[in-house]
DNA sequence: ATGAAAGCGCTAACAA
DNA sequence: TTGTTAGCGCTTTCAT
C-alpha cells in the first residue's frame, strides 16, 4: 500500500537502519491510517529468543503482598524495557512450577525470573534449562549447586536482627515460627536466630522452634503450640507476613498482650504492620526491589548471555515499632 | 525420527485425529526420548486466535491485595483450561492501558480481563476491539456503553449497606471517603451511600464527602480534611482497602478512638482488617471469585464468539466485627 | 491411516 | 537505499 517492499516496512517499524526519510514517513502514514499492528508472534519465529520481549515470572503465591510486590518490581522494569511479562502462580506446587516452566519454554519467552518452590523437585530439570542456556534469576529463593542469576535478601542477617532486637528487650525465651522446612530462606531465617541467641549466650530450645509454612493458619497453629507450653516463651519472632496474622489472631483469641505478656516481631513489612495495635515490630524486606533488580538482571543477561552469573543480595531493615516492647 | 512426517505427528502431539495407536507410541516414545516441546509461538501461526491458550489479564495496580487476588483467580482458572496469562499492570495510567492492549494483540492473546483505567480515556479504542471481535472482559469497573462481558460486584448495595450498619449504630453525621473521580464505583458506592441516608432522613452534606484516590496517603488526607471539619463526623466510610489504612493512621496519629470518638467502616476485607484492634468492620468484596469468573467468562466467549454477552453482577457482604460501633 | 506441500507474517542475507 | 527470497515450525487441506 506504501508502494514498498515488506522488507522496507520491516525495517521501518524496527525503526533501524537506512531507510529514506521520506519513505519512512509514507510507511509510518499507512501504518497509521490502516491501524496495522506487527505481528508479534511471526516475528518471533524469526528473531533470536533472546530478542523475544516477553519474560516469565514463575513465583509461588500471587496472593501474597511480598510476592505481589515483587511482580510489581517486575513489571515495572520490564515495561521500562519494552518487555511483557507472563506471569505463573505455581501455589507452591512442583508440578505446576514444571508445567509452567515448559509452557514458557513453548512460548519463547527470552528468559524467566523464578521463585523455586521447594528446594530440589524440579532440580534435574532447572539444570538442563541451565545447560541449554535458557536465561533465568532466581528470586528470594536460592538452589544451592545451580549456577545462575540470583537475587535474595539476605535472610541470616534478618533473622539475626530480629532475634537480637527481642534479646535486647530483655528476653530470654524466644520462640520462632519459621517457614517450609527445606527452603533456603527459612533455614537461612532461622539460623540467624540461633546465631543471635549463641552471640548472647542463650540456649537453642528445640521445643521453641515451630514450623508454619508461610501460610496464616500454619502460623496461628504454630503459636498455638508455642503458646502451650507449659514454660512458654515470653517473645516470637514469626518468619513471614502472613504467618504473622495467624499469630496475632491466636494471641487475641488467647487474650493476651502484646508486647507485654507475649513480645512479636515480624517478618515483611506490609502496609498493614503500622496500622497494628500496638504497631509491628518487624524485618523490612524490599520486595519491590526484588523484582526490579531481579529484571534488571535477566535483561541485562539477554544481551550478554556469557558473561558470569551473579548473585544480589539485599539487606534486610529492621523496623522498630512497639510490639517488640521497647521503642 | 520416528518414521513418520511432520503431519502425524502432529496429529499425535495434538491428541486427535485418526492416527494408529502403535505410531502413536512410537511418536510419543521419541518425544520423549528426545525432550521434544510443540512450538507454541509457530503453533499460534497457523491456528485461529481464540486458540492461542494465551489471555491477558490488564489490572490498574497489582500492588493492591484486592487485585492480586483478582489476578489469582484468573491465574487458577486459567491453568484449569489449560491457558497461560499475560498480566500487564497499568498503574492507572491511560497510555500505558493502550500500550498493553496493543501488545496483547500483537502478542496473538485470544482474549484479555481488563480493569479499565478510566471512564473514558481510551473509549474509542475498547470501541475498535470490540468492533473487530476481540474477546474482552471487563472486571471491578465498567464502561457505560459498551456492549462486553462485564463481571463486578454491586457497588451500590455495597455503599448502602455500609452506612446503613452506621446509621443502625446510632450515627447522624457520617463521613465518606471516595476512591476516584468518575470511575462507576466510585459513583456507585457514593450513592448507595446516599440511599441509605435519605432513607434515613438524614440530610447529605457535601462537606462529608471527600476523595482519596484509591491510594493510601490520599485516604490519609481525606480523613484529615473530615477530622479538621468544625463539626466532625462521628463515623466515616473508607471505601477501599488502602484508604482504609490511611484512615486509620490518621486516626492513631491524632489519638482518637475507635469506635467511641469516630467508627469506621472498610470496604475490601483483607486478611489483616480482623487483625486490628479493634478488628475492621468491613464490606467484603470477593476480588478472587471477580477474577475466576471473568477468566471463565472470556474462555467461554472463545469457544461461542456469538452468544450475547452478559453482566455478572457479584454481591459484596458485611463483615460486621468491631470498628463500627455495635457487634 | 498417513504423507506431501502450501502458507501463516515476519526478518535477514544477499542482490541490485 | 531498497527489493527478492528463503525459511522459522507448525497445521491443514488434499492425495493416496
Amino acid at each position: 500500500m506504501a508502494g514498498v517492499s515488506t522488507a522496507t516496512v520491516s525495517r521501518v517499524l524496527n525503526g533501524s537502519d537506512k531507510v529514506r526519510e521520506s519513505t519512512a514517513a509514507r510507511v509510518m502514514k499507512v501504518v497509521e491510517e490502516m491501524n496495522y499492528r506487527l505481528d508479534h508472534v511471526a516475528r518471533r519465529m524469526k528473531v533470536k529468543s533472546t530478542d523475544s520481549l516477553v519474560i516469565g515470572l514463575v513465583i509461588t503465591d500471587i496472593g501474597n503482598p511480598f510476592f505481589s510486590n515483587v511482580a510489581k518490581g517486575v513489571e515495572d522494569v520490564a515495561f521500562r524495557n519494552k518487555h511483557i511479562v507472563m506471569i505463573c502462580n505455581t501455589n507452591e506446587s512442583p508440578e505446576k512450577e514444571n508445567f509452567f516452566l515448559n509452557s514458557l519454554l513453548s512460548e519463547k519467552v527470552s528468559g524467566a525470573i523464578i521463585v523455586p518452590t521447594t528446594g530440589n523437585g524440579n532440580y534435574s530439570f532447572f539444570e538442563g534449562l541451565v545447560q541449554d542456556g535458557f536465561p533465568m534469576v532466581m528470586v528470594d529463593r536460592k538452589i544451592e549447586g545451580l549456577n545462575i542469576d540470583s537475587v535474595s535478601i539476605n535472610n541470616e542477617l534478618g533473622g539475626y536482627l530480629a532475634t537480637r532486637k527481642l534479646i535486647e528487650s530483655g528476653h530470654k525465651r524466644i520462640g520462632i515460627v519459621c517457614g517450609i522446612k527445606g527452603l533456603s530462606n527459612t533455614t537461612e531465617r532461622l539460623s540467624g536466630y540461633k546465631r543471635a541467641l549463641q552471640e548472647a549466650g542463650i540456649e537453642v530450645t528445640d521445643s521453641l522452634i515451630s514450623y508454619g509454612n508461610y501460610i496464616e493458619e500454619g502460623g496461628r497453629e504454630a503459636m498455638s503450640e508455642l503458646l502451650s507450653l507449659k514454660n512458654r516463651p515470653t517473645a516470637v519472632f514469626s518468619t513471614n507476613n502472613l504467618m504473622t496474622l495467624g499469630c496475632i489472631k491466636e494471641i487475641y483469641h488467647r487474650k493476651l498482650s502484646i508486647p507485654d505478656e507475649i513480645a512479636l516481631i515480624g517478618f515483611d513489612d506490609s502496609t498493614w504492620a503500622e496500622a497494628l495495635i500496638p504497631p509491628l515490630t518487624t524485618v523490612k524486606q524490599p520486595g519491590y526491589e526484588l523484582g526490579a533488580n531481579a529484571a534488571e538482571l535477566l535483561i541485562k543477561r539477554l544481551s550478554s548471555p556469557m558473561s558470569s552469573t551473579m548473585n544480589i543480595v539485599l539487606n534486610p531493615e529492621m523496623v522498630v515499632r512497639e510490639s517488640c516492647g521497647v521503642k
